[in-house]
DNA sequence: CCCTGACCTTGATTTAGGTCAATGCCGCCA
DNA sequence: TGGCGGCATTGACCTAAATCAAGGTCAGGG
């Protein structure tokens, strides 16, 4: 567990410029609540208004929710990133840790209103809404127009960027997140993502260790059934 | 067709401060470039950097595409909205028009560039880049999560927000884009988009006038089969 | 005004992935 | 360190939507 001024401190290093006044600086801090959040927690946020959250360490899913209880995995963000995570429209949102986690939480219209003047932040906030939106339209692209093998090729690409370290030369991810998580990120039932594993494994892609390790043993092979364009447009 | 300089005054009233001054206005206009786009075509930009456009008049989609020739229809625009064409990653982007249309092309990096101290400027892009990662986060939950008959309904709910007219007390929408579109939005097939209309049409919640006519007869009911959160969280 | 081609609708059939139902296995904690 | 409970895998079967295949209809140009 982090302390807040350490968690804080790290959030001030990357999402506020180095120039900032130290009363502005106090003036954010201030407004940055911390929570501490066991694994598996949903967090509590007052679905009417947005939220801005920094995650300190561990890792969280936003998932939006549709009738029925369906639910879809919206992003999955992990230690040094901000998310915005919306008040409740037609759907509601809700933010919940998939291992012990730090983060900040902040109101964002008292962020933003902070803000409101400074380039710098605002320039840091436009990148985190850029960054998610490039994610959000692959997802489009990956729930709309893919099939479940592809679609979980993309998902461990995506994650080997993320989350990836370098093993013996491959590339190995230890996934925070379950089986039913992963399906309701891609859109699929967990025996969909299941069988999915196991082709892969068969085919030698992949090879899995324990529930929530992944070897990339063909990375090449991976990208090639995850659907990317290949040849130039 | 609107010319350059009535485009460029509606853009600057939309989005740049009204403080800006007399230099600072030209700058960005020095950026602005004109098209005049007839219905059904596709820009060429220049796929190594983002896109910057504004939508004087007509109407757009903005489409991903992946291998095997599948496209999916990242966000439909429509006039005084601004939208961030991303350069080419894992998958492409390309913009089309629905009709025949007028846009400013801006250069992402450029604009942000000239903007990088104006706060007022920052917060529009700001906006823009929300309120696009809001719509693309629902987008992600109808196309994960939905059946077919909610998707359709969630378009149309949709649609009528943003480009319905009151007519005889009912809304009255004129869908600009084709069902091949609507399919390619919606993550379906032309074929099943027809049969959900035809479905809508004979409940009697929508009414259909020629291939672009939509009478919503029955907001409500047609909200009802879209998958919303209905109770309290 | 009517011809034509593109777009849309409808029907028959197929299939990818969902659902239902066991069984297996990991990892945690006593 | 062994037992247990939740997660993951596997198999049999089902279904929503895709695919394949005709027709129908509308809007624009001659």
């Amino acid at each position: 567990m982090m302390t807040f001024a350490e968690q804080f401190d790290r959030f001030a290093q990357l999402h506020l410029p180095a120039h900032l006044g130290d009363d502005a600086i106090l003036r954010f801090r201030s407004l940055a609540r911390p929570v501490d959040a066991a694994r598996d927690v949903a967090l509590g946020l007052d679905e009417g208004s947005d939220h801005l959250v920094f995650v300190s360490s561990g890792a969280i899913k936003l998932v939006a929710h549709a009738s029925a209880g369906r639910n879809q995995v919206v992003a999955f963000h992990f230690p040094d990133e901000l998310v915005v995570v919306p008040a409740r429209a037609e759907h509601s949102y809700t933010l919940s840790t998939l291992r012990k986690s730090d983060l900040l939480v902040f109101d964002y219209a008292s962020f933003a209103d902070l803000a409101r003047s400074d380039p710098a932040v605002l320039r840091s906030l436009l990148d985190t809404a850029r960054s998610s939106l490039s994610r959000s339209r692959e997802k489009s692209l990956t729930l709309g127009r893919k099939t479940a093998t592809e679609r979980l090729a993309s998902f461990l690409v995506g994650m080997a960027h993320r989350i990836g370290v370098e093993r013996e030369g491959l590339t190995f991810i230890d996934l925070p997140m379950s089986r039913r998580d992963i399906a309701d990120s891609l859109g699929l039932t967990i025996e969909t993502v299941s069988r999915q594993f196991t082709i892969l494994r068969d085919l030698g892609i992949v090879r899995t260790v324990g529930k929530s390790g992944v070897q990339l043993v063909d990375l090449r092979a991976l990208e090639a059934r995850a659907g990317y364009l290949t040849e130039a447009a």
